[in-house]
DNA sequence: TCCTTATGTACAA
DNA sequence: TGTACCTAAGGAC
């Protein structure tokens, strides 16, 4: 489940690991710097938009992206023996975290990872960010807001379900251009994205169902979706708008599926 | 057992 | 725009 609000998770679960830390490469694709960082104490682990990164000794980063396959598994030693599809197992004196399937996992320093900084947008999830930064491409922008809102480097961490979920709350068509988003519009987008994966942090999930939509407020029955959340439009096409009742509509975007609701949500 | 799908990204043409 | 990469679950046979 990985969009930002699982990674930045992550960060706070890995970060939970004590002393010094057993590292291994059961699949074998990481052997070589898992050597390096085994018996290595983790110092510190930070999240940047999708990017995850596990501080070893001063400078030595390991550097995680989920993609869109890769997983993380936490659990209590001892670990069961690891399956071929474990690319990192890492472990201290009580529990084990598997990785498996991460588009990138790879050794670096902090020049590699200041670059990676460099590449990234505003993260609603960083005290750091600056939503001007984030907007003032927005704003000059012709492509879609749909579009820009995946981007990662206009914004870093929003992925396919808050980018619906997002534009259904503020009423804004996902086609429209990005030049041609208030200032206001954009105030509370940023805002409510630092709200909305905030509790994404803190519940693991994503929820965006204001509490008079919800199922037990709408006499409806609850989701049947298996993401794991309360939403309005993600994976909801053909089923009605939980405001309006209009059948939620999907298309193809940049190879991603977008979902909005065209009542609701205005050019 | 095979096919589809998925909350992602990078690179080639 | 298409394709490659990584994994696992669910559904159709």
């Amino acid at each position: 489940m990985p969009e930002g609000h699982t990674i930045h998770r992550l960060a706070l679960d890995y970060g939970r690991l004590a002393g010094p830390v057993r590292a291994s490469s059961p699949q074998g694709k990481f052997s070589d710097s898992a050597s390096l960082i085994d018996g290595a104490h983790l110092t510190r682990t930070e999240a940047h938009g999708k990017h995850l990164f596990l501080g070893f000794r001063d400078s030595d980063w390991v550097h995680i992206h989920l993609g869109l396959f890769g997983k993380v598994g936490f659990g209590a030693v001892p670990a069961p023996p690891a399956t071929d599809t474990v690319r990192l197992r890492l472990a201290d004196a009580t529990s084990y975290v598997d990785l498996r399937g991460p588009t990138t996992c790879a050794l670096i320093g902090e020049a590699e990872k200041a670059a990676v900084h460099a590449r990234l947008g505003p993260d609603p999830l960083r005290a750091d960010a600056d939503p001007a930064v984030a907007y003032r491409r927005i704003s000059r922008s012709r492509s879609t807001v749909a579009a820009l809102l995946m981007d990662q480097k206009v914004i870093a961490g929003v992925g396919n379900v808050y980018r619906a979920e997002v534009l259904f709350r503020h009423g804004i068509d996902p086609y429209r251009a990005g030049k041609d988003i208030t200032p206001a519009e954009w105030d509370a987008v940023w805002g409510d994205l630092v709200a909305l994966m905030h509790e994404g942090v803190r519940n693991n999930r994503i929820d965006t169902v204001r509490p008079e939509h919800t199922p037990e407020a709408m006499g409806r029955p609850p989701r049947v979706d298996d993401h794991g959340g309360e939403v309005y439009v993600y994976r909801r096409a053909t089923l009605p708008c939980h405001v309006c009742g209009t059948e939620i509509r999907t298309a193809g975007l940049a190879a991603r599926n977008l979902f909005w609701c065209p009542r609701c949500q205005k050019r």
